[in-house]
Formats: C-alpha cells, sequence, structure tokens
DNA sequence: GTCCGTGCAAATCATTTGCACTTCT
DNA sequence: AGAAGTGCAAATGATTTGCACGGAC
C-alpha cells in the first residue's frame, strides 16, 4: 500500500486536511454533511485550479453527484463562506476552496490555463467606493495574458 | 426648437462628439459604417451607465436594431476598441463606449445601481502575472456593495 | 460587383426551478 | 418527526450560429 497514488498517502493529506476544514465550517454553520457534498469538497480539494460546476460534476464521477446539486451545493457553501467564487468572462463562473486568503488569479487566453496570485491591492478603488457611499463592498477581478507556453508556440 | 430637450441641442453635443470618434475609428478599421451601427453608438454615447446587448436592442427601439445585430455588432466594436466590455456577475455583460481612460464600476447588489470610478490600481498584481511569465496582460474588476439609498430604506 | 453586415429562426450553454423522494440530525 | 438536501425533467436567460437577403464601399 505504500506505492502508487493512493489518495491516502501523506501526498494529499493537505487535501484532506482542507476537506476537515470545511465540514468543520459546514458543521458551524448547520449546513448538513452528506455524500455528495463530501464528494464536492473532495473534488475541489484536490484540485489546482478553479472549477465549473460541471467539472465539479464530471470529476466526482458516475452517480456521487448530480450537476443540479453541484450547483445547489456550491452556492449553500459560498454563502457559508466554504468555497469561493471567480466569475470568469463570458459568463463563466469558477470555484474554489476558500482559503482565508482572498486571492485572484491569471488566466490565459490561449490554452486557459490558471494559476493563483498572491495578494489583492484593491484599497485604493475600494475607498473611491466607500466615498461614493457605497458599503459592504466585495469585488471580483480576474487578470487575462498569454502565458509562457503559448507565447513561446502556439 | 429650442425648447425641451431634442437631442440636437447642446445639451447632447458630449454624445454627438463621442459617436464621430467612434465613427472615425470605425473607419481607420474598415469597418461598415451602417444604419444599425450608428443607432447603437448612439444609445451607447447618450446612457450614462454601460448596457447590455438587450438593452441596445430595446433603448434604439422599433426595428433599429436586432438584438442579434446588437451582439455582434457590440463583439466586432470591442475587437475594434470602440467599446468595452464589462462582465458582470452572474453571467451577464454589458458594454459602454471605449474612454480611453480605463476605468471600473461599483455595482449595488440590492437595486443593480452602477456607477463608474475613477482610475484604476492594479499594477501591482500584474506585475505579480508578469513574474509568473505571462503576458499581454487584461483584467476585468466589478465592485459590489450597498448603495446609499437602499441602505437607508429596503 | 463583392464582401460585410443584417434579420429572422433555431440552436446552444450555463444556470435555475418545480416537484416528489430520500436522508441527515 | 421534520427540515434540509437530492435527483430528474423541464424552464429560463443570455448569447451564438445558419442561412438567405440587402446595402456599404
Amino acid at each position: 500500500m505504500s506505492h502508487g497514488h493512493s489518495h491516502e498517502d501523506g501526498c494529499c493529506g493537505d487535501a484532506s486536511r482542507r476537506v476537515e476544514a470545511a465540514v468543520a465550517r459546514m458543521k458551524e454553520k448547520s449546513l448538513r454533511v452528506t455524500a455528495p457534498r463530501l464528494n464536492l469538497l473532495r473534488v475541489l480539494a484536490e484540485s489546482a485550479e478553479p472549477l465549473s460546476a460541471e467539472d465539479v460534476h464530471r470529476l466526482a464521477g458516475h452517480g456521487a453527484l448530480d450537476l443540479v446539486t453541484a450547483y445547489r451545493s456550491l452556492g449553500a457553501l459560498e454563502e457559508a463562506g466554504v468555497v469561493q467564487r471567480h466569475p470568469m468572462e463570458r459568463g463563466r463562473t469558477l470555484y474554489a476552496l476558500a482559503t482565508g486568503h482572498h486571492h485572484h488569479h491569471v488566466v490565459c487566453r490561449k490554452c486557459g490555463r490558471i494559476e493563483r496570485l498572491p495578494g489583492c491591492d484593491t484599497s485604493k478603488i475600494e475607498a473611491a467606493a466607500r466615498a461614493k457611499g457605497y458599503a459592504d463592498l466585495t469585488h471580483v477581478m480576474e487578470i487575462y495574458g498569454i502565458c509562457p507556453g503559448c507565447a513561446a508556440h502556439g
């Protein structure tokens, strides 16, 4: 059992830990911990990139999680602060486990590759909004560019 | 003719000027200047807020501009740099005449009101993306909050 | 005259809703 | 038991595509 890529290995301990943390948050918020939701959390925890509802549904496999349930659960988990929404260009929305650290992504316009960027400095523009009387501010932001790989060939 | 609100008045000179500028840009880019497109530009130029394709279609009135044509023309004009896309939460996209000055908006989560914010400081986060090897960077950002009006009553 | 742009109808994609059934707590 | 969650089917909303016709250059 010490060979190959089993999800019980140390290599995935990080993912398991994040699922545990998410479950704890769900209990705090009185959200029910069900099999489909655990599948959803596992898929998100094991993904390096944010995923669409469709991705989550497909990656969970078989009858593990209906697409509609994916949408509804992602919505509920977002409200609970367990997952973070990433609204993308052209109307697509991606989701990732909330990290506690607010951040954004760079998206390659050619190959669609997504990478996380550290930090976020929007204090200036949010101050401008606050000055206009707006409260309870949030924001969405995505950076688009051409990744090193695509710049080289394609 | 000097009374009331005619679009020939001085009050709209600004809008007319912006339409002219847009037309000039279209000619540069070898885009054809047609009646539907002029209607589209006029509607955008006269609006204080960014509009959806549907809005443009409706505000243009009657048979002035088919909805499908609105989508296609907005796409073409965006590529030409004549209009700026503003992708919003929940998959909606709004469009406005490009001002040359890059900027963003605050959107009220309750009433949907939209206001323009001056400037944009994303140099830091774009630098992070550049450091990862990404080139040709652009970004989309929207700020959400509760506007003074909605905070008061609703 | 040619090619781009247009209108209309129909298709597509992401997401939501209604409703009866199951399962956490 | 009872509310919250689930699955399936069908609806919705935004945007796109196919195709024949019309007008800008």
